[in-house]
DNA sequence: GAATGTGAAGGTTTTCACAGCA
DNA sequence: TGCTGTGAAAACCTTCACATTC
């Protein structure tokens, strides 16, 4: 029962499978060509593109290349064009409807950082147990009763779900957000979340980092390149 | 000028580079081990202990074989033995003093971000260029200026900056607590930072994980493996 | 001349598979 | 028997180097 070719999108674009590593630096060359495009720049050369982002410039032009021809041979890349392609292929030349779970201080930080937005993903709901906060008012959202979600979720087109309620209760709400249809998790809290395996779920770790920090000073540990 | 077997770490334990994924993954095996500990849990296989974190057996077993021999064939690790292990080899058997700067949505969610005050990480210096805040309390600690960073991060032992300030500002910032000694910084300002080699820095990206995320919806992108 | 696009080479990380030990 | 520790194999990712194009 398995398709013929299941390892060609929809699109009919991507025939490899995509390392993790290279969508999370098209993250970056987008957030580079943005400042560039804002700036003027018309063209760039993967050489100047990688330096900006400490890579080589054949990481760049590899990565581009799973995805299209997009550059001129002695050149370089059109700016602007470049941004919106990478903006195409991450799936963001468009509005993603979010919904926030947990009004606490991390959930607070999320409703009120700009980027989110600038990348098109709008936070149109927020969510909370807290009848002390259930019914306020933050950034122009109403927050509502968690214990609600379903039909508020359905009603506003929501896909996608950031969680910032504590670890002991993540597990009950990511259970009902995925009961409600919810396809995609950004996770805040310290915890291992199960989903079933159509749900895409991400980790925001932000102790990791620092633990990595810690073992860089104790043990003078030189990284050969910074992942992305 | 260069030292003799300079891949070999202070405690002569480390022979080899490891690498950055092995280290994020330390961090995992942490967590589920510091819960397992308090749940009264003795001793865990690595077979239990990939389960929790979606990851194989061997890989623990061997992630863990760059540090040591800490299991028992046939039994399996020492749970509290294996915790305090890891933490000594993440160097966060230790409190490290931390500073932050920019008391704005998410340098106050780190404030208030109880996990890392538990993994060691003590916040106790809080700066910022706003006059507003500046004198204010935060969960107990008064802002300071930022333009007189110098000698209070040295008074206080500040090893550690985390960087909450808009991206516009940030690298000044950065150049002036480099100036003062830090060694050490964990980035939270959508740009890339540039510190002298000797300064270790890592970048918190939150859009790129939202991104990810788009980028698996839209191209129906199953995970062959949820990296650390 | 300058810079892309890309097979092939090289390097790194993960997984396998089994010897070795409790 | 059960599970670790680890060389070797496999898979994966990055870099090289050059043909190709503007």
């Amino acid at each position: 029962m398995e398709s013929i070719e299941s390892d060609t999108d929809l699109a009919g674009k991507i025939e490899k499978r995509i390392s993790e590593s290279t969508i999370r630096r098209l993250s970056l060359y987008l957030r580079a060509l943005s400042l560039l495009d804002k700036k003027g720049v018309k063209t760039i050369s993967s050489k100047e593109l990688a330096s900006r982002e400490k890579l080589t410039p054949a990481q760049v032009r590899k990565d581009l290349s799973f995805f299209g021809s997009f550059g001129t041979r002695g050149l370089g890349y059109p700016v602007s064009e470049l941004r919106s392609e990478i903006a195409g292929i991450l799936g963001i030349n468009r509005i993603w409807k979010v919904a926030l779970f947990g009004v606490g201080n991390i959930g607070s930080a999320m409703v009120s950082y700009k980027e989110f937005a600038r990348q098109g993903f709008q936070i149109v709901k927020l969510f909370d147990n807290d009848q002390r906060k259930i019914g306020s008012n933050h950034k122009g959202i109403i927050v509502s009763d968690v214990s609600n979600l379903e039909p508020e979720i359905k009603e506003a087109g929501i896909e996608i779900a950031i969680i910032g309620v504590p670890a002991t209760v993540a597990q009950y709400i990511v259970d009902d957000i995925v009961a409600a249809g919810i396809k995609a998790i950004l996770n805040f809290a310290p915890i291992n979340l199960k989903v079933p395996s159509d749900v895409y779920l991400r980790n925001e770790n932000m102790s990791m980092e620092l633990e990595y920090l810690s073992f860089a000073m104790v043990n003078n540990h030189s990284e050969k390149k910074t992942k992305p």
